[in-house]
DNA sequence: AGCACGCCGACT
DNA sequence: GTCGGCGTGCTC
C-alpha cells in the first residue's frame, strides 16, 4: 500500500512549484524525516513536510515514489519545522528554500549510504573528562545582572560598556543551562566569526570538562566536511555549545535552552541576500516557540522544564531592542563600568574637532597630528579610522571634467595606488589607470578625495622625522578589506599591532570590532560626516555604535584610562549625535533618535517592506514596480487600506553590474495588516511578471524590514 | 534554482 | 560540418 506525503524541496519563491510537492513511499514516513526524491531529471534532498491521505489534485500516476531515506539522521523536530515555516511566511519565502538553506549544503550531494558512512566516524569521537575551570571572580554588576537574567521570563538585553565583561555574563548564563538539564544546549551568535577566536577559545576551554566535541562552531567559513559535522552534532544533541554567526539560528538544536546574541545591534544579522531574514529577530521569536512547546510538552508530563531564554548584548543596542525594554516586553540588564575603572569610570575623553575652522583640505587637524605625536613619542598606540578603502575615492581630470565613473555600475572606481588600479568597489571590474584621461588626453588627471591608503602615506610622511622612546622610526599599519587580503593576513596584523610593533594604525571600520588592543590610549574618526544626514534612515543609529564601538578601543587598559582620547573630525560639530557620544550617551542618543523615529513612523513605530526589481532599463525596472501597484489596488488586497506604498523610485546604487534596479516601499503601523498584504500580493507579483510585457524583468524579490530604505 | 530543449555564430 | 551562447519552460 501507498503512503503519500508532502515533501519541501529546494524549489524558488515565485516558480510554480513554491509549496510542498507530493510524493508516495512504499513505507509510512514521519514528518522531519529527510529523504532522496525525483524532481525533473534529477535527485534532490527533500524534507517530509506532513502525511497526506491522497494524491491531491494530481493523478495518481503523476507522482513520484521516494527514492531514498536518509534514516542515520534523526527526523528534524515539529518545532524547527514550525520556525522554517515561520520564516518562509514571514519573510516571503519558499518553505523549500529556507529549509533547505538551514541544512548543511553537503547533505544535499552525500546519498543515503555515504552518509550513514559519515556518521559511523562521527560516532566515533571519545570523550575525555576534564576538569572545571577555576572561574574568575564577578564584579559586583555581572552578578546583579546574572541574577535578574535568571529570575526573568522575558528576553533580557544586556547593556554593558565596552570592556563591562558581557562575555563573562554569557559564560555564566550558559552554563547555569547546561549544569540544570543533561541534554540542554545553548546557541552563542556572533556578527562574523573570524572577528571573535578569542571567544571561540574562552567558550572552549570553558567548557571542555563537558567532554570532546561539545562546543562546535557553525558558520559559512567552514569547508562542507566541516559545516556537516558541526550541524550534525547540534542536531544529534552530542554539541551542546554551538557559537555560529546568523545562519545558525536555523539550525536543529533539539535541546535549546538559551540563545545569546552578542553585538544584538550589528548588521551582519540581518541576511542580504536570498531569504532576508533577521537572525536576531528569529532569535527572539525561536527561544517563544521553544517556550510554548517546553509548556505545552511539561504540561502533559508535569515536569517543570526551564523555557528558552534569550539574553541580547550589545553597548549600543538595536533601537528595536531600547524599545522594547522602554516597553517592558524586554528586561533591561546595566553593566555600565568597565572591569577594573573605578566606579562610574568614564570612557576616553571625546575631542572634537571642527573642520570648518580648519584650512581647506586639511586631512588631519594639527591638533590631532601634535597628539598622535606625542603618543608616538611616549611609546603609546593611535588608530585611525576611516571608512573608505583604496588611495582616493575618484580620479579626475580637471580639464574636462573626466572622473573615474565605472562603466558597470553607478558608482566611480576607486583608486589603488598600490597596483596602479581603478576599482570598483561594487562590481569588482579593475584596470590599470590610464596614462592620461580617456576623454581628452591630458596626462594630469589626479585623485580626489582620500581612503586608507592615502590616510597611511600622508601619515608616514609627517610623522617620519619623529622617534619612538626606544630611538627606533615610527611604524604605521594600514588593516582594510585590501592589506588582509591573504589568509592569515588579518591575524598576523593584530599580532603586530598587539606586540607594540605598530605604532600608529589607519583602518577602516574593520578595525573598530571586537579586537581587544590594550596600549591604545588614542582613537581618532578622520571623516564620519556621510552618515549625518544620510538618506538611510538607520545611518546615525550606525554611525553612533561605530563611534562608541572606536571609543572602546582606547584605553582597555585601566592605567591608562585617565588619558585616553577619542578624536572626531567633523563639519558639524554641534550635532546631537557628538553631543552624545561626548557625554558616552547612548540612552540620550536614543531617546532622541526614538523620538525622531515616531514622528517618521519609521520601525520600530512602523513597519516597511521593500519591492525590489532589476532590469536592463531603469525604465522596465519601474513599469514592473507600477504595475504590480497598480495590480494590488484593483484587487483591494487584504490589509491594503492600512498599508501605505510609495512610488517607484531607482535604488541609491542605481546600476549595479549592468543591471538597473528600482524599489518601491511599503509602510504599516500594522504589522499583520503589511504581512497579510505581502501574502495575497506574491501571487499578483508572479502573475504579472509573466506577462509579455514585463518579459524583460530580470528578478523581483521582497525585503521584509529592510536595513535601510 | 537547476537543467533541459532549442535555435543561431566561430572553430577543427 | 560541430561546440556553445543563453532565451524560455518545467519540475510532484
Amino acid at each position: 500500500m501507498s503512503h503519500w506525503l508532502d515533501i519541501v524541496v529546494a524549489t524558488p519563491a515565485h516558480s510554480s512549484v513554491a509549496g510542498p510537492l507530493t510524493y508516495a513511499s512504499e513505507s509510512p514516513l514521519a514528518p522531519g524525516q529527510l529523504v532522496r526524491v525525483p524532481l525533473g531529471r534529477r535527485e534532490v534532498l527533500g524534507v517530509v513536510w506532513a502525511e497526506r491521505d491522497d494524491a491531491g489534485h494530481l493523478s495518481a500516476g503523476q507522482a513520484k515514489s521516494v527514492a531514498a531515506v536518509l534514516d542515520g539522521v534523526d527526523p528534524l523536530s515539529s518545532g524547527w519545522r514550525e520556525l522554517i515555516g515561520f520564516t518562509a511566511s514571514y519573510y516571503q519565502r519558499s518553505l523549500g528554500e529556507v529549509a533547505l538553506a538551514a541544512l548543511p549544503p553537503q547533505l544535499r550531494e552525500l546519498g543515503a549510504l555515504q552518509l550513514a558512512r559519515r556518521l559511523k566516524r562521527a560516532a566515533q569521537a571519545g570523550q575525555e573528562p576534564a576538569a572545571r575551570p577555576v572561574l574568575p571572580e564577578l564584579s559586583a554588576q555581572q552578578q546583579t545582572a546574572l541574577l535578574a537574567f535568571a529570575e526573568a521570563e522575558k528576553p533580557a538585553l544586556l547593556f554593558g560598556a565596552t570592556g563591562s565583561g558581557k562575555t563573562e555574563v554569557y559564560l555564566r548564563a550558559a552554563e547555569q543551562v547546561l549544569d540544570a538539564e543533561p541534554g540542554a544546549q545553548v546557541l552563542v551568535m556572533v556578527p562574523e566569526i573570524n572577528l571573535t577566536p578569542q571567544l571561540q577559545s574562552r567558550l572552549h576551554e570553558r567548557f571542555a570538562h563537558l567532554g570532546a566535541g561539545r562546543v562546535v562552531t557553525l558558520h559559512s567559513n567552514l569547508t562542507p566536511a566541516q559545516r556537516l559535522k558541526a550541524w550534525l552534532a547540534a542536531h544529534s544533541g552530542q554539541a551542546q555549545v554551538v557559537l555560529g554567526t546568523r545562519m545558525a539560528v536555523l539550525a536543529s538544536l533539539p535541546g535549546l535552552r538559551l540563545i545569546v546574541v552578542d553585538e544584538e545591534h550589528d548588521p551582519s544579522y540581518k541576511q542580504q541576500e536570498g531569504a532576508r531574514y533577521s537572525a536576531r529577530d528569529l532569535a527572539i521569536y525561536r527561544a517563544r516557540l521553544e517556550s510554548q512547546r517546553l509548556a505545552g510538552g511539561t504540561a502533559q508530563a508535569g515536569g517543570t522544564a526551564a523555557p528558552c531564554r534569550v539574553l541580547l548584548g550589545s553597548a549600543t543596542p538595536s533601537l528595536e531592542s531600547w524599545q522594547a525594554c522602554l516597553k517592558g516586553r524586554y528586561l533591561r540588564l546595566d553593566m555600565p563600568d568597565r572591569i577594573g575603572a573605578a566606579q562610574g569610570g568614564v570612557g576616553p575623553q571625546v575631542q572634537l574637532l571642527d573642520m570648518g575652522l580648519q584650512a581647506r583640505g586639511t586631512v588631519l587637524a594639527p591638533a590631532l597630528m601634535q597628539a598622535i605625536a606625542e603618543r608616538v613619542a611616549r611609546g603609546e598606540q593611535s588608530l585611525i579610522f576611516l571608512n573608505r578603502r583604496g588611495y582616493a575615492p575618484v580620479l579626475a581630470c580637471h580639464d574636462c571634467g573626466w572622473k573615474s565613473q565605472c562603466a558597470h555600475c553607478s558608482a566611480f572606481r576607486v583608486f589603488h595606488k598600490l597596483d596602479r588600479s581603478l576599482r570598483c568597489h561594487h562590481c569588482g571590474h579593475a584596470e590599470p589607470v590610464p596614462r592620461g584621461c580617456p576623454d581628452c588626453g591630458n596626462v594630469d588627471i589626479a585623485p580626489v578625495g582620500r581612503g586608507t591608503e592615502k590616510l597611511e602615506e600622508h601619515l608616514s610622511e609627517l610623522l617620519a622625522d619623529l622617534r619612538r622612546p626606544d630611538g627606533s622610526p615610527v611604524r604605521v599599519a594600514r588593516i582594510d578589506a585590501d592589506s588582509t587580503r591573504g589568509k592569515g593576513a588579518l591575524q598576523s596584523q593584530l599580532t603586530q599591532m598587539h606586540e607594540g610593533h605598530t605604532d600608529v594604525l589607519v583602518g577602516t571600520q574593520m578595525v573598530t570590532k571586537g579586537h581587544d588592543f590594550r596600549n591604545i590610549t588614542l582613537v581618532a574618526a578622520v571623516n564620519p560626516d556621510g552618515s549625518l544626514f544620510s538618506s538611510d534612515f538607520r545611518a546615525p543609529e550606525r554611525l553612533f555604535a561605530l563611534l562608541m564601538q572606536a571609543c572602546g578601543r582606547a584605553g582597555r587598559q585601566a592605567s591608562q584610562g585617565g588619558r585616553s582620547q577619542m578624536w572626531v573630525q567633523t563639519l558639524h560639530p554641534g550635532h546631537p549625535l557628538f553631543a552624545a557620544l561626548k557625554r558616552h550617551d547612548y540612552p540620550g542618543f536614543a531617546q532622541d533618535e526614538l523620538r525622531h523615529r515616531q514622528g517618521a513612523g519609521l520601525p520600530p513605530f512602523g513597519h516597511a517592506a521593500l519591492l525590489r526589481a532589476e532590469a536592463r532599463t531603469q525604465e522596465a525596472a519601474q513599469a514592473f514596480l507600477r504595475e504590480v501597484a497598480e495590480a494590488a489596488v484593483q484587487a483591494g488586497l487584504p490589509g491594503g487600506q492600512r498599508v501605505v506604498l510609495y512610488p517607484a523610485v531607482p535604488m541609491s546604487l542605481q546600476r549595479l553590474a549592468n543591471v538597473e534596479r528600482a524599489q518601491m516601499l511599503l509602510e504599516s503601523a500594522s504589522r499583520p495588516a503589511l504581512q497579510q498584504f505581502l501574502a495575497a500580493w506574491q501571487p499578483l507579483l508572479a502573475q504579472v511578471r509573466a506577462q509579455a510585457a514585463h518579459r524583460s524583468l530580470i528578478r523581483w524579490a521582497i525585503d521584509v524590514d529592510p536595513l535601510s530604505i
